[in-house]
DNA sequence: CCGTTAGTTAACAATTTGATAATGTTAACT
DNA sequence: AGTTAACATTATCAAATTGTTAACTAACGG
């Protein structure tokens, strides 16, 4: 789930290789490199990079060449590829795109841009982030996404606001949350309501999970604990 | 399913969104323009384009500003930011790209190659089609490509919404759609329809399968779930 | 003890969905 | 064009669920 980002970078220049893995190496990707068309493919095949920087101009196969294959393999499907040139001719900046790039950056750029630009592909291809909304504490497991609790295996159903609540508060555990803030958090600001519906939704939550992960802190609030 | 893609373009350079409109068109999109920041916001929000193209110097707001709000906006959360500059400048080019854009592009570009990064960039978010064609769930099999499914070997046909429906929601079994998302992924962002149209589409659904594949979750909206 | 705060319960109100029928709309076929 | 049938949408009402309140009880701290 958490693997480092993998980026393989083709180029005949071990200055330009050294810098730029620099660079990403800093960031926390996982970086290898190949110095002509032939290593790249043969790398990408071994290393399964997740992004791609091709020089157009190496030795053995072009970028091109390693593009195009790469993209008629289905297993490179995912991958980004970026394809680096020292030339500026609108050509070779269309045809590359054709081949299935995902970007085009002329040398010479900082090494700076570079991965800025990588790194906004790279963010363009995380995970929606509805995916990831999921809390689990011990034996209890709280996805928004799918609105439901998993209590030691046992599917608990919550109602909207029930549900709500104790996703409020099971995103810090521990953390004290005043009645003012749940109700403004899980209610709203505009609707108006009695101090006792929150007593009323924690009672419910208590009794439907049949384990007491709320605890009343008198004259505070609730905080989840579990 | 097969709305247009649409594009819209901010730059106070008339000539510029001329050309650029006039190409865009030619390859199908369905392309608006505004003249400054503050019309390029308002577009946005009518249009709700796919993606946007902002030309950094604008009158009103700067495409840094605009970007930084949409950005910021749930509704333009997968919508392609392209940011386009006479400037060179690295700082630029790392701001913009910091700020959530998922293109930039230095001025002077000729509009084929314009074209072709906006193409580029849509052809990474297009869903690989090859997994994305048939669902399969149990001895339920939804096939798009031949708008049919299959239940334990026996074909039943669903309506079009209905089908688009049950497909919208086995694609990511356990996730719950709202009801907002049903209608502008099913029925798209023009039309306007009632609470109760997603309701009936859903019971024909289970009444021709015959199975209860679909919950409801009160409030919140659907899941498929089988 | 006494006042304050939280828990419990049941009644009631509000919201949401389900079911059905009726009305538009579209597409296909004469 | 006219006819028909399938589909899509809306309207309406019933049913179920959910949310809120009130009234009472229990617990806690000084």
């Amino acid at each position: 789930m958490e693997a480092p980002i993998k980026i393989l970078i083709a180029d005949d220049e071990p200055d330009i290789i050294e810098i730029i893995s620099f660079h990403l190496n800093k960031l926390g990707y996982e970086v290898a490199s190949a110095k002509d068309g032939s290593e790249a493919i043969e790398k990408a095949n071994s290393f399964a990079p997740d992004c791609i920087i091709l020089d157009i101009m190496m030795p053995k196969r072009t970028g091109f060449e390693v593009c195009e294959y790469l993209r008629s393999q289905k297993q490179f499907d995912k991958t980004l590829i970026v394809l680096l040139t020292a030339l500026n001719d609108e050509a070779s900046h269309i045809k590359g795109l054709e081949l299935g790039g995902d970007d085009f950056i002329s040398k010479p750029i900082s090494p700076k841009v570079l991965v800025s630009r990588i790194t906004a592909l790279f963010r363009r291809l995380q995970p929606t982030e509805s995916d990831k909304k999921i809390i689990t504490a011990n034996d209890l497991m709280i996805d928004i996404s799918q609105y439901k609790t998993v209590l030691k295996g046992v599917t608990h159903v919550l109602a909207k606001k029930e549900f709500e609540l104790l996703y409020l508060l099971a995103a810090q555990p521990g953390r004290v949350f005043l009645r003012g803030e749940i109700l403004s958090q899980v209610w709203g600001n505009d609707v108006i309501v009695g101090d006792r519906t929150i007593d009323v939704h924690i009672r419910k939550i208590r009794a439907k999970l049949g384990i007491d992960c709320i605890t009343t802190v008198k004259g505070v609030g609730y905080k989840f604990d579990y």
